[in-house]
DNA sequence: TGGACATATTCGTATATAAACATATCGTCA
DNA sequence: TGACGATATGTTTATATACGAATATGTCCA
């Protein structure tokens, strides 16, 4: 049926979502579709460079896309993608408290 | 405060979980926390390699880890991080689902 | 039909990553 | 304390990835 295993897909979508433009992207996206042409202004990357960006989101099943005349549209696939973005937030907040609540622990018992 | 900045957290934490081997460590650990020396045996790799994939998803904040004597014991820091992984699954299934539904498609307009 | 426009693709290069082997560190026990 | 067991860390090498410049592809319009 399917070429690649389950874990060939995971790890083929948690790489297309593990780069800051990327996820930058994503970001600029949850405005709705866009054309390659608005995107461009928003990132100081040249035109290969974010079409290469776009197309690995694609092919991980992130984003659709869709030509309209010469312009071509992309929009994020599935909400679920959202809830994923928040899910990381969530840990990396979580992380960064308990770092932080470990310096002020450290710092307290310097002082003391 | 914290040196690295969100986004890059965030990579971090996408990109530690991008990897196959590290995976299948937090499948295992799933079953509750292991030290080194039972997961070693469950894995085809060096043992240096499976020591440095543990170490990546501790920097994330993925693992917590704690030494008793001369083991080292590894467990998933937050339950959040399978609720993650979940969401991962489910868009790779919808993926896989809408790929096939596409090939049925092709089939079909194929034979008519 | 030719040319301008929008986007994708190819290519070379520089950096990142995973792997294993060898070695270092640290705790335990005789 | 010295040797062993458990784990981490340095080193090298092979492969993957991101980047921009140049080029190819496809669409629209005069």
């Amino acid at each position: 049926m399917t070429r690649e295993s389950v874990l060939e897909l995971r790890v083929k979508v948690l790489s297309a979502l593990a780069d800051p433009t990327r996820l930058e992207l994503l970001e600029l996206l949850t405005g709705g579709e866009r054309c390659v042409c608005e995107i461009l202004p928003a990132f100081q990357r040249s035109q290969s460079t974010i079409s290469k960006h776009l197309n690995i989101l694609y092919e991980a099943g992130i984003l659709e896309r869709r030509i309209d005349g010469k312009r071509t549209l992309y929009r994020i696939a599935d909400p679920g993608i959202l809830d994923l973005l928040r899910e990381v937030d969530s840990l990396v907040l979580s992380h960064i408290s308990k770092l932080t609540g470990a310096e002020k622990l450290l710092e307290k018992s310097i002082r003391n």
